[in-house]
DNA sequence: TTCATTATTAGAGTGGCTCTAATGATAGAC
DNA sequence: GTCTATCATTAGAGCCACTCTAATAATGAA
């Protein structure tokens, strides 16, 4: 996104250290599973300190959640780059499109995307923590609702961006169902086009018609 | 509910000993905070092992969220007992405001519920943790709505189930706040039902009207 | 070269949680 | 009343995520 006057020799060591830790973390939950990897050997395999993961990473989850971070930025960008334009959920829409081609836009993307789907669907305990991260996502839609309509009561606004934010994960939940299971590529894009049609026009006329 | 056959000695006891954890715990959780008790702390206040709060609780968050499990059941009755007479949603209101009177329906059902408001005002982290509590309501609802509901969509299901957990949870939520601040029960009541008859409509007629 | 900054480190510690093998009280059969 | 099976409770050892503190060493700026 913003590239800043070149970082210096410090920080790109920062971030090759960081990067080595992810992806040292990521192989061995995959061969592993979570459970069975501690951070010690995460650490032995990235040829860290164990204390130098907390330094990048909050937590043993937050490294498997760590993308979130970008996603929700992507969420704020889309929202506001078409302002004016569309309305708020038809832009949380086309971010939640968007990031399914991104996640699958590479071979490598779509490597890592399987990884980290099969991670959750063989793991409910940790499934059930990214549920937590919801809220996270609920706020910020919070926030970017409330930029759209200031006049609107505080309450409903936030119900309103509990219920996108708990619909579209219901969506990409679907979404890493298929990816786990080695669909291919095309056939996730398009089974999460109607999914997405489906879901937001239940967001827009409401549940009364049919429960 | 359920009168089972009295229960015998060894029952009664092992729930006395339940009991005798959850209050020390609660007890010691208002005086200094989650965070600045430790488990062995209230095992000691107990007057229990260490081990045996495992055999209650599953865990320490688990302490302080233990009465979901009767929460969630008094919802399911909600809604069954309802069948034939009201839809899904207009169940799940009654049984959110009936859930609402319940938690003040005794002064120290009032101290109680404040003490656990409180709780979770003051501790952004656990009440994080309520968020991945959701799922477990998400998941009872996906199961009511199916039993009422066996040819719709089973992606449009848990979606609309997403939904009015989110929703709920964020009606809830407020609640929990006015009571924390220690307003007074009927008005606490009355504002609970406004937002309950503003979210019931909002979840029914769809955002697609305001945003 | 000099000095401040800071990413990284070792090492010690805290506390949630698990597991195993006892112990002791209760329930039911005789 | 006695015997036996069940099971709540227990001590104790241990695992591991995570924190804190005080060094170390590499980088960046002067």
């Amino acid at each position: 996104m913003e590239t800043g006057p070149e970082p210096g020799l410090r920080e790109r060591k920062k971030q090759r250290t960081r990067e080595a830790i992810f992806e040292a973390a990521m192989e061995l939950f995959d061969e592993r599973g979570y459970d069975h990897v501690t951070l010690a050997e995460v650490a032995r395999a990235a040829d860290v300190a164990p204390a130098t993961v907390f330094t990048h990473y909050a937590s043993k989850e937050d490294l498997v959640y760590s993308m979130r971070h970008e996603v929700n930025e992507r969420l704020r960008t889309a929202v506001n780059e078409r302002a004016g334009q569309i309305g708020v959920l038809a832009a949380v829409k086309e971010w939640m499109l968007g990031m399914h081609e991104y996640f699958t836009e590479s071979p490598e993307a779509v490597r890592r995307s399987r990884t980290f789907s099969r991670l959750l669907n063989d793991n409910p305990a940790l499934w059930n923590r990214s549920v937590g991260f919801i809220h996270e996502r609920q706020m910020l839609l919070v926030e970017l609702l409330a930029e759209r309509y200031p006049d609107a009561d505080p309450f409903l606004l936030e119900a309103a961006a509990a219920q996108v934010a708990a619909a579209t994960q219901t969506a990409v939940r679907y979404y890493q169902r298929d990816l786990a299971q080695g669909m291919a590529r095309e056939e996730v894009l398009a089974r999460a086009a109607v999914r997405a049609d489906q879901v937001f026009e239940q967001l827009e006329r409401g549940l009364g018609d049919v429960f």
